[in-house]
DNA sequence: TTGTATAATACTGCATCCATAATTATGTAT
DNA sequence: ATACATAATTATGGATGCAGTATTATACAA
């Protein structure tokens, strides 16, 4: 008799559908959420799909509108302007505090995930090296740990994730990107604390320089 | 004829009476949320009470397990060793920038707050104390011109008000909390930010001790 | 008396239904 | 033709009902 460990409720699985549509711009910015549509795509009733998009309302994925219905979040220039700087900061400490805590095992687990990162970005396969990039960001977080620092910033990730370019911005400066995550690892490896912070902080912030590059030439174009 | 501005609904309107019930510890952590019994008490049907739950878990505030019901979370020791330095780091960075940003008015402003603090202390009316407090914590975070730092700061501010020692400490610290207060004015008055950062940061590294010794206390009554 | 198995109870999760408000479509007057 | 008012439609918010599972109570055996 097997027993369910995880016995998720259905409005959990509708959320995470939802969020792996909206996060691959299928929902993009913008877009009304048609309830009853949704429910009859999925087979539901609209009461867990409605509980679902309370649970994404409240991650800032989804906005709400009283008798207006329901609408995915759209984000704008100063919000990455806020929450990238925020993003900074948070996973700077992360990473000077896995420094502190990670042990020799710890960071030869780094380092394999780093040569994952190396290998998909030599091979050109974006999506893997997306994949270890967010391992590896993850993972320094969970070194530091500090279950809530790691939870404030997942959820500002994921809305970071609304915007399309985000994600464009990344496969543009590949290689830049690997650079900085090479400084990082290298302070990891130094354990050396406080140059990994600013490591890592500048890695973020060179992100949203990235960004704001691909926002003007979008706007150009358009 | 007056057009409603906010037409809040229903499952929110729950929520907020919710929190401010777990709020004042009349429902402590730990205790089984009974649904049928809340939305008779409160004269509504299952279903906004249910959204309204599902709001507070992503909040944090009470803790969903499927098939088996809600209860108010239960925070740990560890959790506010986690959450006290991310506050202090954040909210320190709230200051600095808050001192970058704000104008005379801000500053004139902030001071009229630090007054009814002062005044409110030397009255003895704690409950005033607490609310100038807040306000003049929250006053910061917006200066700081940040939304998502604030919305990260407010989240986990409503997370440390499960305990119900933190309260409590604040009560015993009263004095010493002033004084912390009068430096981080002062610092913003100088135009300092980096002063006032760590004026910020040691006053809630400051709270944090101030909880811990209620801990200690009160584990040695028990 | 204690442990286990079974039955009764209670609660959660989901579906369906309905009232009300918002939106769109239609009609009329200027 | 355009603007406004009214009617029809549609979608949201909330209530109710029901199936399935967890929990508690009861009975029985060791």
């Amino acid at each position: 008799m097997t027993h369910r460990i995880a016995p998720t409720a259905l409005y959990q699985e509708v959320a995470e559908r939802l969020r792996q549509r909206i996060f691959a711009h299928e929902l993009p910015p913008g877009t009304w959420i048609d309830e009853q549509k949704l429910a009859e795509q999925y087979g539901i009733s609209r009461t867990p799909l409605r509980e679902a998009l309370k649970v994404l309302a409240s991650e800032g994925l989804v906005t709400l509108r009283p008798r207006r219905g329901c609408y995915v979040t759209e984000i704008s220039a100063e919000d990455l302007d806020d929450i990238f700087p925020l993003m900074a900061m948070l996973e700077g400490r992360c990473a000077a505090e896995a420094v502190r805590r990670a042990t020799r095992a710890d960071v030869e687990g780094l380092e394999a995930i780093h040569e994952t990162l190396e290998q998909s970005a030599r091979d050109g396969r974006i999506d893997a090296f997306f994949e270890a990039n967010q391992l590896f960001h993850r993972r320094i977080q969970e070194l530091s740990g500090n279950r809530w620092m790691l939870s404030v910033i997942q959820d500002l990730r994921k809305v970071l994730k609304l915007s399309r370019l985000h994600s464009l911005s990344l496969e543009g400066r590949l290689q830049q990107s690997l650079d900085e995550h090479r400084t990082i690892l290298a302070a990891i490896k130094a354990g050396q604390p406080s140059a990994a912070e600013t490591a890592m902080h500048d890695h973020l912030l060179s992100g949203r320089e990235a960004l704001a590059k691909m926002q003007d030439a979008h706007a150009k174009a358009a």
